[in-house]
RNA sequence: CGGGGCGUAGCGUAGCCUGGUAGCGCGUCUGAAUGGGGUUCAGAAGGUCGUGCGUUCGAAUCGCACCGCCCCGACCA
């Protein structure tokens, strides 16, 4: 490609609207230009990155022997009555209406389509496994788009769906799109990490998500330095609290005395008190199916919600309103307790921390404004439903397994794979025969990579004060050959045109920056948008029987003219 | 949806508080010089100051409403 004939319109200046590195180099460089906000058009190198990631990501889910369709956008709600996903997923669901005004929705994600076509057309144990994939556009109604294609209305996604016969072939079915994605994100330049994750309202019992860390990340994970666990925060455990939690009895009843004013750990924790967080009992309270349940979690920890719902087994909760907590319990938050003695109604439920396990000596709130309870033990004073592991991690906490040190990082989650079960399959009949001819439902996994967020994600990890350092495999062309006099008649440009022809003949994703611009232009470009390597020519180097070739991530060498297409191929293939 | 910030030329911005001529840098176009790191000089084009209503002799500037964008939170497959 000559530069003259694409389209790169570089920007000395990141619009002010781009927040995050990742975002405004995408903007500087070219790449995008957006339309509003989470909605972005891909200008000619920008297509060109998607389509290498795309291509990657085609090559490995075929090896991995799933199989390419193409799926549509618009779908009827219908299919989303029958999985139930009308409601449950209904805020990010788009719906367009058709001139007969039926309603039709834009699909966010494709398993009601996938698993309506597996209802009719697997019928028998003989078809599977099977695994359906696709490469296409992505319609979410995010209530907040965010930092340019991380979040956006309208992605590029990878989505695969796989069909077994059972819970142990639907395991290898997810192994191979494990092993899968590592390749994936290994050919795509990207350390991306699998941790251990929640599987949300989508059901499920297993899943793992790989993550890109990074400073701009949305999630937290949690992991060991020298590998082996890693957890999303939303499900990573450890061994507990580093303080050891109080677990001898003082010996005496629970005790009322007043705080007034006393509304937080801090201020219990600050004189006139002094108790501190690791000694208070916190009380929460959510209403799980409009039912109160209060939650307990010692003073200095925090509860971790995708645990809790996890226990309830619901995701029709939320926490209470103070209005609806002075309802259940008497008092307002602040002052709460889980005391049977202060209760109200003694059959409200508790979920308790399993750190608090024996806790003894404890301080709480007494349900009743301006009080609090001293010498609270668990075992004796509180009526506990239900022990979990409802705290979320922290830093330096040790890892469960092998007891070392757990750090938190932020990161960004590109991919994403759900051992699914029979969800889908039961709701929407998606049966098959087996040998003895019995129905059963498939036991289905989904596997999802984020195509446009991986492109940003590799951006974010690859970059320096100059601009992008992109991974050869998703460069958009991995050489930039920059004459710096492109007089047709002068000594320069026969020998940039002879090169250009000589690499493209070789299969080499080359662009000629053929502008009559002045070198510094030229190289600040070149460096901007990140091209593996630049082959320069100049007078100068001519002058000595040169080329020069300089990697976006390494330094200057001068190699003889006849022999430059080798060096350059050769070059190549050393680079990452 | 709650909180905060911002809408002035393609991009980045000043002016707004204290009402009266719309300014600068980058980019673009023309010409010249320069010709190995966003070069220099001269000239030019380009603006419903987000939209509407109001206050006023007069509104980019003050008030109200709306729209849009960004950030934090809530939410999130």
């Amino acid at each position: 490609m000559r530069w003259t004939h694409t389209f790169i319109p570089t920007l000395k200046e990141s619009p002010a609207d781009a927040e995050i590195l990742s975002h405004k180099l995408l903007l500087r460089a070219g790449l995008i230009r957006k339309l509003t906000a989470g909605l972005y058009t891909f200008l000619p190198l920008g297509v060109r990155a998607l389509h290498k990631v795309a291509q990657i990501v085609r090559e490995e889910m075929d090896r991995a022997g799933a199989l390419e369709v193409l799926m549509p956008a618009l779908q009827p709600p219908d299919i989303w009555q029958q999985s139930g996903r009308y409601q449950s997923a209904a805020d990010v669901l788009y719906k367009v209406r058709d001139r007969a005004n039926k309603e039709w929705v834009l699909g966010p994600t494709h398993e009601e389509v996938i698993t309506q076509l597996a209802a009719t057309e697997i019928s028998s144990y003989r078809q599977m496994p099977k695994n359906f994939y696709q490469i296409q556009v992505k319609f979410r109604d995010e209530i907040r788009p965010r930092f340019g294609l991380m979040r956006a209305k309208e992605f590029m996604m990878k989505d695969a769906y796989s069909f077994d016969v059972s819970d142990d072939a639907a395991q290898l079915s997810y192994q191979k799109m494990y092993d899968a994605y590592v390749r994936i994100f290994q050919r795509c330049g990207l350390k991306a990490v699998p941790v251990e994750a929640d599987t949300g309202v989508i059901g499920g019992k297993f899943s793992h998500e790989f993550m890109v860390p990074a400073e701009t990340g949305e999630n937290e994970i949690a992991c060991v330095a020298s590998g082996g666990y890693a957890a999303n925060l939303e499900k990573a455990t450890s061994r507990g609290p580093l303080t050891p939690t109080p677990g001898v009895s003082t010996g005496h009843a629970p005790e009322k005395f007043p705080t007034p004013g006393v509304l937080t750990i801090a201020a219990l924790a600050a004189p006139p008190h002094l108790v501190p967080p690791h000694r208070q009992l916190k009380t929460l309270v959510y209403l799980a199916d409009s039912r109160p349940v209060l939650v307990l979690v010692r003073g200095d920890d925090q509860l971790n919600e995708p645990k809790l719902a996890a226990q309830l087994g619901t995701d029709q909760f939320r926490a209470a309103e103070p209005d609806e907590i002075a309802a259940a319990l008497g008092a307002h938050p602040g002052s709460l307790g889980a005391v049977a003695a202060t209760l109200k109604s003694p059959d409200l439920a508790v979920y308790a921390d399993a750190a608090l396990r024996g806790a003894a000596g404890m301080v709480t709130g007494a349900n009743e404004d301006g009080f609090h309870l001293r010498h609270v033990d668990l075992g004796r004073d509180i009526r506990v439903t239900r022990w979990a592991d409802l705290r979320t991690v922290r830093s330096g906490e040790l890892d469960v397994a092998t007891g070392q040190p757990l750090t938190l990082h932020r990161a960004i989650e590109v991919g994403h794979v759900f051992k699914l079960g029979t969800k889908y399959s039961e709701a929407m009949n998606a049966t098959f025969l087996d040998e003895q001819g019995r129905a059963h439902p498939c036991v289905m996994g989904c596997y999802g990579i984020g195509v446009t967020r991986t492109v940003q994600a590799v951006i974010e990890q690859s970059n320096d004060r100059d601009g992008i350092l992109w991974p050869k495999a998703v460069a958009p062309y991995t050489v930039c050959i920059t004459p710096l006099n492109v007089d047709p008649d002068g000594p320069v440009m026969p020998l940039a045109e002879t090169l250009y022809a000589q690499l493209q003949a070789a299969g080499v994703d080359v662009i000629l920056d053929d502008r009559p611009e002045r070198p510094g232009v030229k190289f600040k470009d070149s460096e901007l948008v990140g091209f593996p390597l630049r082959v320069g020519l100049g007078e100068k180097s001519l002058a000595r029987g040169e080329v020069e070739l300089k990697p976006r991530r390494g330094s200057l060498v001068g190699v003889r003219i006849e022999e430059a297409t080798a060096r350059i191929l050769s070059l190549l293939d050393s680079l990452p």
